[in-house]
DNA sequence: AGAGAATTTGGTAGTGACTACCATATGACT
DNA sequence: AGTCATATGGTAGTCACTACCAAATTCTCT
């Protein structure tokens, strides 16, 4: 790796660490990309070179660890999809628990912005269509749409699983362990303790009322 | 209602129509917030006090449609809660179904442009947020975060099959019905029909690996 | 080491979404 | 008709983002 290259990093964590710090500080709407050019060092357009949108600057690290995590579940054609959902979830919360402050960060930024808030949900919604891509490939292809509305299911509920993980482990910081709330998630998801949209020509589901008490 | 209410309304109407001939024509990114202004022969203040952003023109009807069938649910609390999930999928999808060219007008654009693609994705979440909202309002509330988190996974799974439903929907015009779709994702659901991550500790639960077929 | 090629950088001049504000016009009510 | 509340249109400005160019920096090859 010449020269060129450890530069690039170097001025794209800078860039990226003050615009956090800005942020921080100032928040996001009152935060402008001169400023954080100028607390860089660097041309506004060197900026917009690194980070195409204002957004990305924050999005960066969730959209990796999201990414990273499809890219290795696609290298585990041997693993079974159940165990390989299951290994995508852990992956991606092990990503973000190894850098909580930022995530932190990210949820505040997107609560305090519309469009951080967009651009959050986004991103998400992309993991689910790359990891669903992923899925086609291992389903059975002679009924390429029912695959593909299978992949999409399957990958959305462990997005799903992914989102309310993050969103109940910001929101009560310290009391919870993101993996074990994923794999009490798991749990529910797999002995049918959640209530479920029922199909009504499928007559005789479990099902759970209003009534009932909440599953174990 | 008065006179001007009506008023209120139909230029309400007239600047989002215009802005679906526009963007129809010329593109999201092509299309000036002045240019549909200038159509629909108002100035453009008076469209920025009617929709908030350009992306607002796009996506109110989607947006009502989502709401509408939360607020119902909310107005159900006699109904069982696999019922009435089931119940929002298809209301959702029988407004949606009430006006196809749009749906597909607003899919078209969300792949063309992606603020557009990240504000339909926020709204999705947000009424993901909203029946969750009024899920746990209907749980035992004894453990509420367990009730929170136990309402995100179960609205979650609401969205995603509504969401899937939509894209093949919208893939396959003509070919397929959204209502019937939906039944199939419930069916998937109920009967354990869909690969889903399972967590370790919970030894043997029916699942599915690369080589099994796809269940019927 | 040094010349030349490739790439990175910073600056300039825009466009267009969106805001704040004010003066005018229009429907509502007595 | 007159007064009040609200809706409208216009002006001026901020800021994200783009297209483009000239200068600086790094790489490559001899």
């Amino acid at each position: 790796m010449g020269l060129r290259e450890v530069k690039r990093e170097r001025t794209r964590r800078l860039i990226a660490d003050k615009a956090f710090e800005l942020f921080s500080d100032n928040g996001f709407g009152r935060t402008t990309v001169e400023q954080i050019a100028a607390a860089a060092e660097v041309g506004p357009s060197t900026l917009y070179r690194y980070f195409p949108t204002k957004e990305t600057l924050v999005l960066e690290f969730v959209e990796d660890s999201l990414a990273d995590a499809v890219t290795w579940f696609r290298e585990q054609p041997a693993l079974d999809l159940p165990d390989g959902l299951r290994a995508v979830i852990e992956q991606v919360l092990q990503q973000l628990e190894s850098n909580p402050d930022r995530v932190r960060a990210v949820f505040d930024l997107a609560e305090q912005n519309s469009s951080v808030s967009a651009h959050l949900n986004d991103l998400i919604w992309r993991f689910r269509d790359d990891l669903a891509d992923a899925l086609v490939q291992r389903l059975r292809a002679d009924e390429p749409q029912r695959a593909e509305f299978i992949a999409a299911l399957s990958a959305g509920i462990t997005m799903n699983v992914i989102e309310s993980v993050v969103r109940v482990w910001v929101d009560h910081p310290g009391t919870v362990e993101a993996q074990t709330l994923a794999r009490q998630a798991m749990h529910l998801l797999t002995t049918g303790g959640l209530p479920l949209p029922t199909s009504p020509t499928n007559p005789r589901s479990p099902r759970q009322g209003a009534t009932r008490p909440l599953p174990h």
